[in-house]
DNA sequence: CGTCTATTTGAATGTACTCAAAAGCGGTGG
DNA sequence: CCACCGCTTTTGAGTACATTCAAATAGACG
């Protein structure tokens, strides 16, 4: 199993013991994913995180359109999961799904709240790593209320310069939120005007 | 000083002992602020965690066309801070306002961060009330990519009817994302309709 | 090679914004 | 108590940003 990627991002913010990472790691489930593949589906409820060892994942919503919104990309080094469903274990809107073929490890949420118990530093952890995303998520509701979709695009590849060469262009539409065909427009004008 | 909102905001989610709640009660300070005074500007570092117990603030941002985007109302019983600010202890984007004249309890950082230590409880206190926030977020998020502003205003209204009573239509144009003469003709359009 | 999906381009449309002006409303001071 | 001031809300005309629908082109994969 490959652990070398979770452990640098746990210890990032907190210290862990030679015995205390050995407990963590033996909760952890190794997974492959083929591309188009789902890890989660609208209604189910959500019972693990997500951790990205290699390829990539998004998470993304249906409106009553039909449309797809995505919440978000998980690169290597990424968690995902549907929080609201995690935390109420009721059935929830988000969609998991590999971009890519693509590696992950799985924990389980009981796992997750046996580990928060007994290694206290992990209640830590995870505090900080919701707040990462709830500052995200702030910033980018942000930028969707006061930005046009045109400082969106540049603000997206300034941010994940490593994602936009990897992402068929359809997804960054829906990540912004225009329309594929507005992105690609766009994009054109902008080649235009240098 | 008004306690009863607090306590019972926070055995929501935790039991506490009679010393614990002792201490925590021991670290807020009590503040009254005045319709339209700010609680904290645009580069400020934020260092308080603010509970209302009665009156209402709200915290917004500006982009850079001067126009305002109101991340969150805090009636009664709600928390307010600038996340981004708080964790990384850099000045911040946020300000707030104060609705009408409204009491408030603050929690300083240090104290906060002193409290989740000597009483671990805490941590998963505020590792909810995060959470909760998050959730919030991105629901938001994905209501603002995928749904059209009528619908938005529409959910306002289901969502919160406690506030549609108490704020100026300003305020709420400036939450769902539109200008106030947009909201207005949008009303005027949906009483025509009935 | 053929099929399926992604991207590009164009024309018509719609949703929401800008600017301007008028009307309504609440608070304050004379 | 009323008159006035400032701010919010309404209304209208013109405009801009982004979408929809359709069709053509390009790319990716088996």
């Amino acid at each position: 199993m490959q652990t070398s990627l979770i452990l640098a991002n746990v210890s990032k913010h907190i210290d862990l013991q030679a015995d205390e990472s050995d407990f963590f790691l033996s909760l952890l489930k190794e997974k492959r994913v083929k591309r188009k593949q789902h890890l989660l589906r609208e209604n189910d409820v959500c019972l693990q995180s997500v951790f990205v060892n290699t390829g990539c994942l998004r998470g993304y919503t249906l409106d009553k359109n039909g449309y797809e919104h995505i919440l978000q990309f998980a690169p290597p080094g990424w968690w995902i999961a549907d929080m609201y469903s995690m935390l109420t274990r009721q059935p929830g809107e988000l969609f998991i799904e590999a971009l890519e073929d693509t590696e992950v490890l799985l924990l389980h949420i009981d796992d997750r709240d046996r580990l928060m118990r007994e290694v206290p530093k992990f209640e830590r952890f995870f505090r900080i790593i919701i707040e990462n995303s709830l500052i995200t998520f702030r910033q980018r509701l942000m930028e969707n209320l006061g930005l046009p979709a045109r400082d969106r695009y540049l603000l997206f590849c300034k941010r994940y310069p490593t994602l936009i060469e990897r992402l068929p262009q359809k997804q960054i539409a829906a990540y912004i939120g225009v329309t594929p065909e507005f992105l690609s427009k766009m994009r054109a004008e902008m080649l235009r005007a240098r």
